[in-house]
DNA sequence: TCTATATGCAATTCACCAAGGCCGAAGAAT
DNA sequence: ATTCTTCGGCCTTGGTGAATTGCATATAGA
């Protein structure tokens, strides 16, 4: 019950090209050293987001990657579940077919609610936001700003 | 990134007991048999629960085990922290010199919060709560109330 | 053509979940 | 004291998925 490596280095990686702007190619090697992951995991994780239409690839010398949207319209929950799919606390959360007491299971129901709270936040955040958050945390202290 | 079996077990049995009441003891093979949870991995569940003082066990013939303390006063949250230890969506939030980048990781900000609002749900209900709810989605149905 | 880059598939390693078995310890009933 | 029941601890097994790495192929630019 914890997010992946694939689910962490694919943030890194997307929030990569959202701080170089929407239009801006980089290869994998660049963010691989960049943000430090291993270049054929970043590959394949790149690969389904491509496939899901979060990123757009370009093949050949100079090729890489750019985001195929503007960072203010994909969000957070967006890239996760394009990565590890559908996030569910249990199995019978999407299918309560899968346990027979399911009908009246009320640990179901507290987990559907806690699950919808959780999700929240990964949708009301989009990379544009997390990006802002990122440049004002590595900031210059606000008390002694270099005249 | 899902609950365990374990969890789940752990939870279907505690509330089996909540659902008795708190001094009744009762023998694993009931629990097992009643909710359909192998026997010898419920044992291993419930030792666990026992060290963490939300089970009492009882040896010897008509022994089992019972709730520590009324049902009221357990909540999810501790059921489930003591099967699986402090629930942590990644490895830096509880330690976060485990990655370098901690200090301006934006993303890390965001994960705390996701964190935080699943929990709540987990903390607001207790034992109690549950298994009321439990009986009222296994009760006849209120349109036709057997005359 | 040569090189840099992504794409796709295969294989590997490792950890952990889920479950089951065996025997010992503790306690109640007799 | 004996016996029976129930939990306690330890060890083993099979399975699954995570986290990589490798290799061959396709594509685009210089």
């Amino acid at each position: 019950m914890q997010f992946t490596k694939a689910e962490e280095y694919g943030m890194q990686g997307v929030l990569h090209l959202a701080d170089k702007g929407k239009d801006v190619v980089t290869p994998l090697s660049e963010i691989s050293e960049a943000r430090d992951i291993p270049e054929k995991f970043l590959a394949k994780i790149f690969q389904s987001l491509s496939r899901s239409g979060i990123l757009r690839s370009h093949r050949g010398v100079r090729g890489g990657f750019t985001l195929a949207k503007p960072p203010g319209e994909i969000t957070v929950k967006d890239v996760l579940e394009a990565i590890q799919g559908p996030y569910h606390l249990t199995k019978c959360i999407p299918d309560p077919d899968s346990c027979p007491r399911s009908d009246s299971c009320a640990m179901r129901e507290l987990l559907v609610t806690a699950e919808e709270r959780l999700l929240e936040v990964f949708v009301k955040h989009t990379l544009e936001d997390v990006v802002h958050m990122e440049r004002s945390m590595s900031a210059p202290s606000p008390e002694k700003p270099n005249p």
